[in-house]
DNA sequence: TAAATTCCGATAAAAATAATCGTATTTTTG
DNA sequence: CAAAAATACGATTATTTTTATCGGAATTTA
């Protein structure tokens, strides 16, 4: 509960290493290897962070990804909607209206909301560049 | 992803049912009948509180159950370490120290963890109290 | 002793997450 | 042009987690 998915775990690794790699376009393959990811997972991963804009793809022989913007300009908020992961604490959270079928006047839902907010805002002020240690141990 | 369980959720309209009605013991077949909670999953769930000092029970008869201390003394973190809820974001936020096989060095665990104790601030922060509509629309 | 209840272990069902597979398409290069 | 290296994409499977259910035991009251 209350966990990134792996998706999103690896997103931020693989987003962190094409941007130490800015200076050419890296493969799905190379980046799996480099962080011993799995290949097909986070292939698909990529694809779809391409899609939604945030790496640019190069088809062919000497294919493979670029960054699109600095990962100082990708917050977590971003890759986690990219990648279509609710961020929504409860159901009703984004726009289930139905959430209280249960009871009469759902007691609650206003400050879940607040509680979600207040979540979300950490997502949106954390940058892919913020979750990188700049010692290395 | 980033999502209360239903057990935190059933949990929180529990409580709540329980302090207003708190001269008398509540059972699980009553609050589960008045909030539309599935009656098994909902009696296992108060057990549990029980056993982690949140609730007391009463066998028998005229059993039921009652608080311990008032909601606005309980917190989210609390009832999610009760019902044994990580709120880890990541496997390697809570102890698990395999988690870099990945990497010589992992690059993000630090600034993971900050993440994480951002998060934990939050539900810390909240009481069930704070979980309910002060306003009846 | 019967009824109402908590208590408890086991299991099943459903949903979400993670991983894999096969194949098509594109591009480069020899 | 053909082969190789890569992305693109749909389908499917496997795994894990979450949610729900079941059967019966123990406890208390009346």
């Amino acid at each position: 509960m209350i966990k990134l998915s792996k998706k999103v775990e690896y997103a931020i690794l693989a987003l962190q290493y094409i941007a130490e790699n800015s200076s050419k376009t890296n493969t799905a393959k190379e980046i799996a290897g480099k962080l011993s990811l799995p290949y097909d997972f986070l292939s698909k991963l990529l694809q779809t962070l391409m899609k939604k804009g945030l790496l640019v793809s190069q088809l062919g022989v000497k294919g493979g990804y670029k960054l699109v913007k600095q990962i100082s300009e990708i917050t977590v908020e971003e890759l986690m909607n990219a990648l279509d992961e609710r961020s929504s604490i409860v159901d009703c959270a984004d726009g289930d209206s139905n959430c209280c079928s249960r009871t009469e006047i759902c007691d609650i839902r206003s400050p879940i909301m607040t509680l979600q907010e207040q979540i979300n805002n950490i997502f949106k002020n954390t940058t892919i560049a913020n979750l990188k240690n700049n010692i290395n141990i």
